[in-house]
DNA sequence: GTCTATAAAAGGATAGAC
DNA sequence: GTCTATCCTTTTATAGAC
């Protein structure tokens, strides 16, 4: 949030509307004529409030790092009691995802072609807080005894979060594989997922 | 191979020179200029073998499914007694990836922002096919009784896909991990992946 | 804060010589 | 097959009025 306040209603109004934009074609995909046509105002007006493209897109890649970085408190406590612990959690992650999906794509650019300059280093620390805060919350399970004592926390988190940025990347594709037919939602995919890793993580 | 054998030499060398630009950059983040500053050539060279920019890149494109299309023969028998199946599984598909980055990383391009057209569905059959390698592979495991009966192949070798991917999209970024500093290969991050999935999967 | 008009550069593409 | 020169369009960016 820190940065979004210092901004204009105008530049804020600009930011929300180029977001999308960048997140779906990149920095070079999109072009300022493009977002002033979306935002119904000017190029000349967009250069009044950002003073060039890159500070624009800066803008929008730091408020997307904001959104993704404050708690989902609302989606926290929507589990059922079918599910297992870590489909729990795993759970809550994909609904992260999706429901920040262009901040998620966003920063997902930077980690794939992200030159190694300050973006990637604010990268590196927004992911690793997210990871963190999965790691603990494996801990605490392990702590309650409801994941065995011998699995990895750092381990299980990263197939927790692969699994599911993989799932947000090529939902599309996937829902095409006669395999996955039956499965006709991101949840319940994530749910057989960590249902198969699950089985040899749990106590039993 | 098909398609690359009908381009005379001039057009091979500039396809293998603008690929790796295309998978660093994206399509729009390279412009005919700065390929043909690459192939210490002329830009007009380039209309001269390609009629126009999409067709080079839709050239080095099919180009990079051809090559990843092809089976890695040599590292298939790597393998160490130390691993279990899965991680001998796991580890080849993964050195495959980045034995072959370049064409990985056009293909994830098109996975994450292609357009719903010829590529999206090239892509969905370059997938399935390197998908479906991966789920015959752990079928015959079990049917050797080398790994569990009850678990879901399709599932498991989607869990193995997706954790290469992230490994290869996020290594440089999960490298500066306190977590992970005593992992200093993508195998050895793999290989503790894997373990701590296949405690779960194996027969035991 | 927002506009129109315009400059200056870069990008894709063509013509025509060698 | 490769080059130089050129064209047209798009793009980033600025000047200056309202």
């Amino acid at each position: 949030m820190a940065q979004l306040d210092s901004l204009s209603e105008g530049a804020r109004r600009i930011l929300s509307i180029a977001a999308p934009l960048f997140a779906e074609r990149g920095y070079t995909g999109v072009s300022i004529n493009e977002i002033a046509a979306a935002t119904d105002g000017s190029k000349a007006n967009i250069f009044h409030h950002f003073p060039n493209k890159e500070a624009l897109y800066l803008a929008v890649f730091k408020s997307a790092c904001d959104e993704f970085g404050t708690e989902l408190k609302d989606l926290a406590d929507e589990r059922s009691d079918n599910d297992n612990r870590l489909q729990i959690i795993g759970k809550q992650h994909l609904l992260r995802l999706f429901s920040k999906s262009d901040s998620v794509r966003l920063i997902l650019r930077e980690v794939i072609d992200g030159e190694s300059g300050i973006n990637r280093s604010l990268v590196a620390e927004i992911l690793h807080h997210n990871f963190g805060t999965i790691v603990e919350q494996i801990e605490e399970e392990q702590r309650q005894g409801r994941i065995r004592d011998d699995v990895n926390p750092a381990m299980t988190a990263v197939t927790i979060v692969a699994l599911n940025m993989f799932f947000f990347q090529t939902m599309t594709i996937l829902e095409q594989f006669q395999e996955f037919r039956h499965l006709d939602s991101p949840q319940q995919f994530a749910r057989e997922a960590f249902e198969a890793i699950a089985k040899g993580l749990l106590v039993k």
